[in-house]
RNA sequence: GGGCGGGUAACCUAGAGGCAAGGUGGUGGACUGCAGAUCCACAUACGUGGGUUCAAUUCCCACUCCGCCCUCCA
């Protein structure tokens, strides 16, 4: 039974989905005017794993992220680089897009966009101020706070201490300090779409409440985001889809724990933002979604190249394991009467491992819990490694990639460099007798095959001198009791 | 000032009213020409002070430290 911990109440709750088997989830994207950081990626790899997780448990997920266009920034970077905001925009919105793909993060199924939605929005906010929840002053109109009772039920704040905070900004052309703006009036040299209440154009809110009614319907299930935006952003979706359509917005609220630094929040002032793109020159993907996935969603992962190495370790210790099952592997039909006793402790391991695996995860998505559950059959696997069924491997390489891939694991098969096959083909040429076909598997078996010869020869410089070469392209080779194993970095 | 969430070994990360789990690292052992991998074993932790309880690290209160939001933020 899934369990969801909801904003709304602080505390978990067993899900529920409005329409059975079906979940819509809307999450709110990036405002787009520069690349994509490490920050948004932690959000949308969170929310990739709850659609990956909710799709295995057998839901058809509906998973709408906006893309955010219009925007003060966006028109000040575009009126810096002198061209127009929405060709800016675009431009921006491809590169982020793309970043994220090479990040190896699973796409949303609609990425709605502002600009493409204006009409929509022109529409809530005349309901809005049809039902009395707004006001229009000198071609702005606002969202009036004060009308709306239950506002500040997500972020626990209180009305009365909103306003005496003084904290937030005043402006003369609302009534009161805690109102929003619904739409701006035009400013020169801004773009603009015409309105009822003149040329101008919408609030940064309205457009998630706007969007999600529009794909989602009302109500709808999962509401996510950073928590950052727990207020006053979606306070205020929810003001204004409810204050519009009178319907309840969305049954689970999820907020994601904010990506740090080095220790230190990762903000513009600090100059600390990572791009994603920057990074992806340094790690794997799968280091970096490995790296996120250790940590709950809820919780600030500290971003640092000494967490990096510690994803990088575990993760490769997890990919060890599956390479050798992935050898061992072949279909054939598995019976466990049929087992041996050791084979038996094995396969109730690979079960064991399934059923944690699924516990961890319902309880509030908890992804370091189900990665402990992998690192125990990761262990229980390299104890078994000597039995004989190879359908049985097949079940635990197949649940491995199963289960590993909910939490964005083995997205991607490895590269191989095409230059590889023409060094080890030297290598070869410098050390094998009879030359093997240029494949990398038949090629390796050579070069190993002429190293155990100088080693049983007690030739060490010689066979040290090919491990070394070995290595250097990128293999790791390692001499067991059963022979000489390699594999690729 | 108001709201919210935290402080778990050397480090990272889970957890729960009664054995505190996983990873990285460390130590010892098995294996081994060496290296590495793997397995086994070991060591080190619940911020402080009260309270509730048979029992708290887990619940409550205070204190303290840290972070986030209240301005754009995933």
């Amino acid at each position: 039974m899934l369990k969801i911990y909801n904003t709304l109440s602080r505390k978990k709750e067993t899900f529920i989905p409005i329409h059975k088997g079906k979940v819509g989830m809307y999450v709110c994207g990036m405002t787009v005017y520069s690349d994509a950081h490490i920050g948004h990626a932690r959000t949308y790899m969170a929310f990739d794993i709850v659609r990956s997780y909710l799709e295995w448990k057998g839901y058809t997920v509906i998973y709408v992220q906006n893309i955010t266009d219009v925007d003060d920034k966006i028109i000040a970077a575009a009126n810096r680089e002198k061209s127009d905001p929405l060709c800016y925009s675009q431009k921006c919105t491809d590169k982020c897009l793309t970043d994220l793909d090479r990040l190896g993060i699973q796409r949303a199924g609609i990425y709605p966009k502002a600009s493409e939605n204006i009409d929509n929005m022109i529409q809530m906010i005349q309901k809005i101020l049809d039902n009395g929840y707004g006001y229009i002053s000198d071609g702005d109109v606002y969202f009036s706070v004060e009308s709306f009772p239950k506002y500040g039920r997500l972020s626990g704040q209180k009305m009365e201490k909103i306003q005496s905070s003084g904290r937030i900004n005043g402006d003369e052309k609302k009534r009161k300090a805690e109102d929003f703006a619904l739409w701006k009036k035009q400013k020169p040299g801004e773009p603009y779409w015409d309105s009822p209440w003149g040329p101008g154009r919408p609030g940064w809110h309205i457009e998630c409440s706007t969007m999600s009614s529009k794909y989602l319907g009302l109500p709808f299930d999962i509401h996510g985001g950073g928590l950052d935006l727990v207020f006053p952003h979606h306070e205020n979706e929810i003001a204004q889809a409810t204050a519009a359509t009178g319907k309840e917005f969305a049954n689970y609220w999820m907020h994601v724990g904010l990506l740090r630094v080095d220790g230190e929040k990762m903000s513009k002032s600090l100059g600390n933002i990572v791009n994603v793109r920057d990074l992806l020159q340094k790690y794997h993907p799968e280091t970096i979604r490995f790296f996120y996935a250790q940590t709950h969603y809820r919780t600030p992962p500290d971003f640092s190249p000494a967490a990096m190495k510690i994803a990088q370790e575990g993760l490769t210790r997890i990919t060890r394991a599956r390479e050798k099952l992935h050898q061992k592997a072949c279909p054939q039909e598995l019976k466990r009467n049929e087992l041996t006793s050791t084979e038996k402790d094995y396969f109730d391991a690979i079960l064991q491992c399934r059923a944690e695996f699924e516990q961890a995860m319902d309880d509030d998505f908890n992804t370091p819990r189900a990665i402990a559950a992998i690192f125990d059959f990761v262990k229980m696997t390299n104890k078994h490694l000597q039995e004989k069924h190879p359908g049985l491997y097949q079940y635990a390489y197949d649940t491995l990639t199963e289960l590993g891939n909910i939490l964005t694991l083995f997205r991607e098969e490895k590269k191989i460099d095409e230059t590889i096959c023409e060094q080890l083909t030297k290598l070869a040429e410098k050390y094998v007798e009879v030359m093997p076909k240029k494949e990398i598997d038949a090629l390796m078996i050579a070069i190993l095959d002429a190293r155990d010869k100088a080693r049983d020869k007690k030739e060490w410089e010689k066979a040290d001198m090919i491990r070394d070469k070995l290595e250097n392209l990128g293999f790791e080779v390692q001499d067991t009791a059963q022979g000489t194993t390699w594999r690729m970095r």
